[in-house]
RNA sequence: GGCGGCAUAGCCAAGCGGUAAGGCGCGGGUCUGCAAAACCCUUAUCCCCGGUUCGAUUCCGGGUGUCGCCUCCA
């Protein structure tokens, strides 16, 4: 057995075999800063994130490298809109994906390259390209010279001639080759700009992840992963920059996940259905977001729309309500689970297995959903006791933490020493056979997000609606 | 036109040669002061037509439907 990932170069499922025993590069393509993401965006964030956590739990060292392009048409349009400079636009919005990523539990990366923070690099790689032969200056713009580079097409799986029929050509672009693509771009009167050989002018949007793999990982890397619409022509030309310059492998494994649409539609400005992150988790648990994306195979299209959000609130309501209730039972109680247990490994095997098979989340996450079964028929057993029951508690956050999902609450609007002492009262009600008091006091407690149930062993409460 | 994905119960979603995981929802039952939580039971001839095979949802061929890339859109 062992970890299979599919890979796009060759559209197969591979064992991975990572280029240094026990570590991992990988490196994932990150946000254009000139907006607050979008759950399109969110997830490959949450899905690789995902994938890097599983690797560390398998004991590998990872280097986790996802850059932030900040320097672009769509920030210099930005600018001139708001009359903001495009470097202040960055910042704010590097800051908001922090944020929205964070919330959804998302590990923080080895390094967070910025474009503008890697010129040199950027102009060094260039200019090595068209000292040998593989890149041409015109006016002040500098093009990649596609055609040379034999391996042109190879993770798209299209022939040269192929893609030419499909180009554009922008109006005052003065390239060889229509399949030719920009690695500088010189600078318009006002537009932020950078000195380089060839004039003022920014880098084009492929070349900085070229410089940045090379920066921070290397040559050749063990992972590159993005949307699924980065394979062409983002990836094939990051591919041929890197493997024209360096004559070596760029990555051993290209992972694309698949992309969300919005109620069966795409998910386009033009159709006005965007989802921002930063205003769906003012809707949503992130928790419960990212539970949802996980709940589909990484690879595949996923659906969103509210009727599915809230079967997800369900659902991930019924792993957390489980965790609680074992918490609750363990309460006081010290106990810690010990010793393999057969169980626990039959759990931990069935989550590895599903994971090693291309990462597939829907499978671990039935797991979670057996050990979830099994601890509430224990739970219902007066006799369990402490050490079985902290071992479903232990391995249910275990593998739920693989996945990034929190179970525990975080909130806390009323304190725990008021709401014990209103459960007091009740119970003291409640034995007077006073039941309108106890109901009372359970619907106001409830007004506040706090909800009791009773149980053989006690009144147990947690946070939370409905 | 080129390349590719997907089609499994009311909904979502795994499986991919030996007659169908899991979740949500629906219905019935148990427990409970009432609830809640939970447990048990119930809910599928796997888009169509051929073929290969002892046997196909799973492989091959052909349809149909649907979504996507070929536009600096994750």
């Amino acid at each position: 057995m062992g970890l299979k990932v599919f890979n796009t170069l060759t559209r197969k499922k591979e064992a991975f075999v990572p280029l240094e025993e026990g570590k991992v590069r990988m490196y994932v393509c990150g946000p254009t800063v000139y907006n607050y993401i979008h759950i399109g965006n969110a997830r490959p964030v949450v899905v690789f994130d995902t994938v890097r956590r599983y690797f560390e739990y398998r004991g590998y060292n990872v280097t986790y490298v996802s850059n932030f392009t900040d320097v672009d048409d769509r920030l210099i349009n930005a600018s001139k809109e708001r009359h903001i400079s495009v470097p202040r636009i960055a910042d704010e919005f590097i800051k908001a994906y922090l944020d929205d990523v964070g919330a959804l539990n998302v590990k923080k990366a080895t390094f967070n390259p910025r474009a503008t923070e890697t010129m040199p690099e950027i102009i060094s790689f260039i200019k090595k390209l068209v000292d040998a032969g593989y890149a041409y200056p015109v006016d002040g713009d500098v093009y990649f010279r596609t055609r040379k580079f034999q391996g042109y097409g190879k993770l798209s799986h299209q022939s040269v001639d192929d893609l030419k029929s499909g180009v554009r050509i922008e109006i005052g672009e003065n390239k060889e080759d229509p399949l030719d693509f920009a690695l500088w771009k010189a600078a318009k009167p006002g537009e932020i700009k950078w000195e380089s050989p060839w004039g003022e002018g920014r880098p084009g949007w492929h070349i900085e992840c070229s410089a940045m793999v090379e920066k921070y990982l290397g040559d050749t890397i063990d992972i590159h992963a993005g949307g699924t619409d980065l394979v062409f022509p983002h990836h094939e030309n990051e591919i041929a920059q890197s493997e024209a310059l360096h004559h070596k492998t760029m990555a051993h494994y290209w992972l694309h996940n698949g992309h969300i649409q919005i109620n069966n539609e795409k998910m386009s400005k033009s159709i006005g259905n965007v989802i921002l992150v930063h205003d769906l988790i003012k809707k949503y648990d992130p928790q419960v977001i990212r539970f949802f994306i996980l709940t589909v195979q990484y690879r595949h299209p996923i659906n969103f729309s509210d009727e599915l959000l809230n079967d997800a609130v369900q659902a991930f309501g019924r792993l957390k309500t489980a965790y609680y209730n074992l918490d609750h039972r363990l309460k006081g109680n010290e106990a810690v689970s010990e010793g393999p247990s057969e169980k626990l490994d039959q759990y931990r095997y069935d989550f590895i297995e599903s994971m090693d098979d291309d990462f597939n989340t829907a499978n671990a996450i039935a797991v979670l959903f057996d050990i979830v079964r099994d601890a509430n028929i224990a739970l219902q057993d007066e006799k369990s006791d402490a050490v079985s029951l902290a071992g479903y508690r232990d391995i249910l956050e275990e593998l739920s933490g693989v996945l990034g999902l929190k179970l525990e609450d975080q909130s806390e609007s009323i304190l725990d020493s008021d709401i014990e002492e209103l459960i007091q009262k009740r119970e003291a009600a409640r034995k007077e056979k006073r039941f309108d008091i106890a109901d009372e006091i359970r619907d106001a407690l409830k007004e506040k997000g706090v909800i009791l149930e009773d149980t053989a062993q006690g009144v147990r409460w947690k946070r939370g609606h409905e």
